[in-house]
Order: C-alpha cells, then structure tokens, then sequence
DNA sequence: GGGGTTAGCGAAAATGATTTTCAATAGCTG
DNA sequence: CAGCTATTGAAAATCATTTTCGCTAACCCC
C-alpha cells in the first residue's frame, strides 16, 4: 500500500537507469533499482553474489525472487552497468562498472577468500595492444591474482 | 590382459610424475598419466574441459569415470603441474603449467569462443609488484581479455 | 489518464557442471 | 609379500544458475 519510493517524485538515479533501459527495450522495474541500489548505497558491497544480494534485500525487507535477482543481473552486465568477476571457485560476482571508475584488478587469497584491489595503467595497455593486434573490438578484461595473504601465512597447516 | 605402456620400462615421463605425486603423498595411477599424457601429447589440446578430457580418453579407449577426471584435474593444479582457466561462462578449462613455459594470457572471442593467447612481460611484472606490496605469496595469476573477434564482428545481429 | 500489449515477476521444476558416497581395487612402504 | 590406505567407478547428491508458466505491472498510444 505505501509507497515504494519511487512511483513519482523525481529520482535522479532511477531516470538514468531508466533511460538505459529504455533505450534497449527493457523496463525500470522496482526489482532493478533495489539490486543496483545495492551496489551504488553500499560503498563496502565492492563484490556481491547474486546470492548475497538475494539475502541483503531480504534482511532489508525487500522479497525479491532469486531468479529475478539473476535475471537483472544478467541485463546490467549487458548493459554494462555491472562486470562480472572470478573471484571464488564456484559462484560469480558482480560489482558496478562505472564509466568513471577506472579499470582495476584484484587479488585474491587462496585461504581465507579476502579480495584486494589495485590498478595498474600497464594493464590497460596490454588489453589495449593485444585487441588492437589480434583486431578484436574490446569488451572487457579481468587480471586476478591468486595467492596467500599475509595473514593466512601463518596457518599454514595442510587443508 | 595386455600392458598399458606404463608397467615396467623405464619411462622418464611417469617418473617424473611419480616423484612429484609421491613426494606429496599421492599415488602414481594409470588414470592420471593418461590424463596427464593428453595434455602434454597433444600441441593442439592446449586447453580442455573436464567433459572434454573424458571424451577423448573415451575416444581412444580409455574409459576412465568422469569422476576421476575432475579428481586427478585438482590434484595437478594443487600440485602446480595445470593451471585452471575461466574461458567460457559455464565450464573450466585447463592447460599445461610447465616451469618453462612462460606465463601466457588470454584473449577471448565471446561470440564464437575462439580463444588466443598472448605473452607480455608487464603483466607478470604487474603481479609480481602487487603479491610483494600487499605481502601475498604468489601464486597464480590469469589475465584474459574478452572482445569480439574480426571474422565475428561481420554477423553483429541481436543475439 | 485508461487500455492494450508484452516485458518482467515469483515459485517451482529443470538443468548441468562438479562433488561426494561407498564398496572394491590397486599403489606404496616395510 | 602383506598390510595400510589412497584411488577408482558408478550412482546419487549438491548447488549455482536457468527455464517454465500463469499472472502482474511498465510503457506506449490515443
């Protein structure tokens, strides 16, 4: 019954979303501004599974289907709101790929999961080169590292 | 009945493979040097799948249970002889890890799958630089760059 | 501003790669 | 060679992700 916060006064993020999606022929429903909202509200939600999403909204109250919440992921990522990530062995993750942010990178331990970031302008230059080379139209590139932080160093027992 | 090739003679190859499994407490099987073999018999098998290994090996004869298969694949990564590769969007694929073999990238045709590799010093300088900044011991690094090939970037028709 | 069209939603079932279970077998070490 | 235990195969189990289908809600047009 009350309002969902959006129906009317106007929101500047849901107007940018919404002409994105426009312009594709998909709809700005309430579902993909609460999961993109996710991403943009939460400056320390860098790295979300569709699962974690999926129970972020839960514990906020918002009962937003599992699949819905992959389907709108699938949608932001051809819309290049949102990249997506190898970061652990068995699910993806996904975080918001601005048009400011700059390319960056990330490092992963091994042991414990912890994700760092960095960036490194040679990257750049690399996947610029070798698309340039091969004549490739470039999309998107993903450097991970993987290893064991410094922290995990000292438990090294045998897993 | 008859021998597998691997019994009894002297073969550089097994022995190389049962140093490195023994030292760690694994066994020398007939199943993980055909596995092994296909990999390194095979320039053209440079990256496989699972499912792949399994049906090769099953072309040839061999009829070794798919769970094997990924059981000997995560031995050898542990071990450091593969290395395990995010290609396509639902499966891994892996590739030989030899110490020679410089470390070597990816560049990826999202439409036809087509995969190329490339080799460039700064990435591994890059890795190398950010393990020892963040005081990570290193391990593993994959950087692969996803684009449209030239021969696709001619059938450019909504998907 | 309402009505028709159709994208999108939820719930549950389906899919498909990978993992585990368990009894039988085969490497390795003494 | 014997004993211990890692490994195998086959089938069942997992688990993230996708699809199906009937219903709802966005968007477009008048």
């Amino acid at each position: 019954m009350e309002g969902n916060g959006f129906t009317d006064c106007a929101n500047p993020q849901a107007d940018f979303l919404k002409e994105i999606l426009n312009r594709e022929g998909f709809r700005l429903t309430s579902q993909r501004q609460k999961i993109l909202a996710l991403f943009s509200g939460d400056p320390l939600a860098h790295h979300l599974s569709a699962e974690e999403i999926h129970q972020r909204l839960a514990d906020q109250g918002e009962k937003i289907s599992i699949s819905t919440v992959y389907r709108a992921l699938h949608v932001m990522v051809n819309l290049g709101l949102l990249q997506e990530l190898e970061l652990a062995e068995d699910r993806k993750y996904y975080e918001l790929l601005g048009p400011i942010m700059d390319q960056h990178h990330h490092l992963v331990c091994v042991h414990c999961g912890e994700v760092t970031e960095f960036e490194d302008p040679r990257i750049t230059a690399v996947s610029d080169r070798e698309t340039q080379a091969w004549g490739f139209t470039r999309l998107n590139a993903q450097f991970t590292v993987y290893g064991i932080c410094p922290h995990c160093q000292g438990h090294l027992v045998a897993p």
